[in-house]
DNA sequence: ACGATCTGCACAATCGATGGTGCAAGCGCA
DNA sequence: TGCGCTTGCACCATCGATTGTGCAGATCGT
């Protein structure tokens, strides 16, 4: 391979290989067969832009083909196990397609997430995944300006189909997973149930609340408004929130419904100051799994989402554009604690 | 705004502003000052570009400059907290420069490695990060040959600046700290600390192996070859080594310096199986860190590597390029046991 | 032997944005 | 009035690949 102060083109291999530049597209894009472009020319010219070590510029074959080649996604972050898992799957699938997976991560933020959708329409990425919305509609809005297919893992939205985990019936399971194993103590205060973490008017939250609430109904205990703290998803509300709750009630709970990994690493925050011992009557459950919770000081009960699965029926949702708003909904599963799940990328990790 | 079939261009723009595509482009670019475009102008054709929902088509503009405004980074694996982090601060960083990320993933495979790489090549990249290349100096030799600039980071490469953390210090201070917290057993089979994870020919793994030794020869105890296990990263590699050496030994080794958090996840797929109690005469050390992994059942030291500094020291290495190839070593930190570290996105996350 | 068909390729337009250059109108000034 | 300078913009080539179309020569059939 000779050196070069720029990158081969196809109007270089066409020169060395005594070529136009058509034949040379045609010969490297697979489209040399519906030419009529002979195979041993196709050969001659594979072989030239390999010694120059040709690849394709993929913006100019982007601007032509008004495609780019590029699948976007969006998370609200990396650093969490959930939504690093799906960055995995994502790309994964990606590549069995061909395409390249470009992940952002929103912080959350709606304002950022716009900005997000408006650059990677920017790059005429070919559709885009969205986890975790926070404005789905806006989103919507968006693609559907640019004429942009685009899919809601995680969080539905309206305006496109959307693939989410059956959050009301784990909900139900974690919560009469928790109550069965608490261990009642003799003050009624503290003798109870408490959810924390999240955001109320997020669709999974509010259905993982209708959950929890319907089973301790059921079981004879509706819950109270104090019983339910959705503070949000940053690690710091969530160990503060916990704290105060402690100090109210004069040690921890009966039972803990942690609603996301993020809330569960500040209510870890917490614990650290918590004598050892504090957890021998109290009961933990977590709705997101991550190995290393799993197998904490204390059992913790976790609810595993499937995000392989989710990525992967977005990636059939998108491809076989249904009439109509689909909806699918992915079971998730209990893994009890100090059990490891190895993922599908156990292999590799 | 209205309906289009397709998105609008500077031409539509044009139309409806009475202008040419030129004076759109300039005025929407930023460049309309040094092309004499008035200041009138400029504003109508902001109105009527935000009108129309317009937004500059990356790939036209890349193509014309060169350039793409992408900036790749290639790590080993999302799910894993160290790299998601980086990811994190990687992306942060880059939308700091109006930057674009590109975030893949080589599973620690050296074709998959420069298979992304000539994907980013043929994409534009501006330039590229490389995270844990295990093929550094084939990269090297793919980016030049596109006349691409790349960075190293957490291993280095021979041929383009590098930020690495200072493994070998790091690990003598991990090791150090087990000797210290070691609770001495009267098996001199298991009395002995192991090391076990990654790769001996990595950079990293044999810096971190050199310090575990010094360590332990310096403390009269120098280390057989059995106490030195460097399986790989795998979790399941990891998880079927301890099990052999807890085999062999008749139960776990006073210490043990895991090193990696996959390679830790294996090793706690098979502490799953062990009676409690096991560990209260164990101690457990990790490189890397990860908050959940901090608490568990049984205290774990562990190493924080600042990957936030290593993105910072990898852009300023990449964006001011320096004579000759320059190497810059980052400071672990050690994260006593049940510490919880809150990152730099501890807000966010 | 001659039109019809097929083979194998070249030519040129095109995608959307950018930037060098040219040019008319306006203005100042002698 | 006339010359030169500035202002404000339009025109056009260009980036690299794709793709509709045209066309010469070979092959075939009768």
């Amino acid at each position: 391979m000779t050196t070069h102060s720029r990158k081969a083109t196809i109007f270089d291999i066409a020169k060395l290989a005594g070529a136009s530049p058509s034949t040379v597209s045609a010969a490297l894009s697979g489209a040399w067969k519906s030419r009529r472009i002979s195979e041993t020319t196709v050969e001659l010219i594979r072989r030239i832009a390999d010694e120059q070590g040709y690849s394709t510029n993929m913006q100019a074959r982007g601007l032509r083909q008004a495609r780019s080649g590029l699948v976007g996604m969006i998370i609200p972050v990396h650093d969490n196990r959930y939504f690093s898992s799906m960055s995995q799957s994502f790309e994964t699938f990606a590549r069995d397609r061909g395409l390249v997976p470009v992940i952002a991560s929103s912080m959350r933020d709606p304002d950022e997430e716009r900005r997000i959708v408006q650059t990677l329409i920017s790059y005429a990425v070919d559709y885009i995944f969205v986890a975790g919305a926070t404005d789905p509609a806006a989103i919507t809005d968006l693609c559907n300006a640019a004429n942009l297919r685009h899919v809601f893992v995680d969080l539905p939205g309206p305006g496109a189909p959307s693939v989410i985990s059956d959050n009301y019936h784990g909900a139900k399971v974690l919560t009469q997973t928790l109550l069965d194993a608490q261990a009642h103590s003799a003050d009624p205060a503290r003798d109870r149930l408490f959810f924390i973490g999240g955001v109320a008017t997020d669709y999974a939250t509010s259905r993982r609340i209708e959950g929890f609430r319907d089973v301790l109904t059921a079981a004879g205990l509706p819950p109270g408004a104090d019983q339910i703290i959705a503070c949000g998803y940053p690690p710091r509300r969530a160990m503060q929130e916990v704290a105060a709750l402690c100090d109210r009630l004069g040690g921890l709970p009966a039972g803990l419904f942690v609603n996301s990994l993020t809330a569960f690493e500040g209510v870890l925050g917490h614990f650290v100051h918590l004598p050892p011992g504090s957890f021998d009557t109290s009961v933990i459950g977590c709705y997101d799994y991550d190995p290393f919770a799993a197998y904490l000081q204390f059992p913790v009960h976790m609810i595993r989402q499937d995000s392989h699965r989710l990525i992967a029926e977005a990636y059939r949702l998108i491809e076989t554009p249904h009439p109509g708003i689909t909806v699918k909904e992915v079971e998730p599963e209990l893994i009890p604690p100090r059990t490891i799940y190895a993922g599908p990328f156990g292999e590799h990790g």
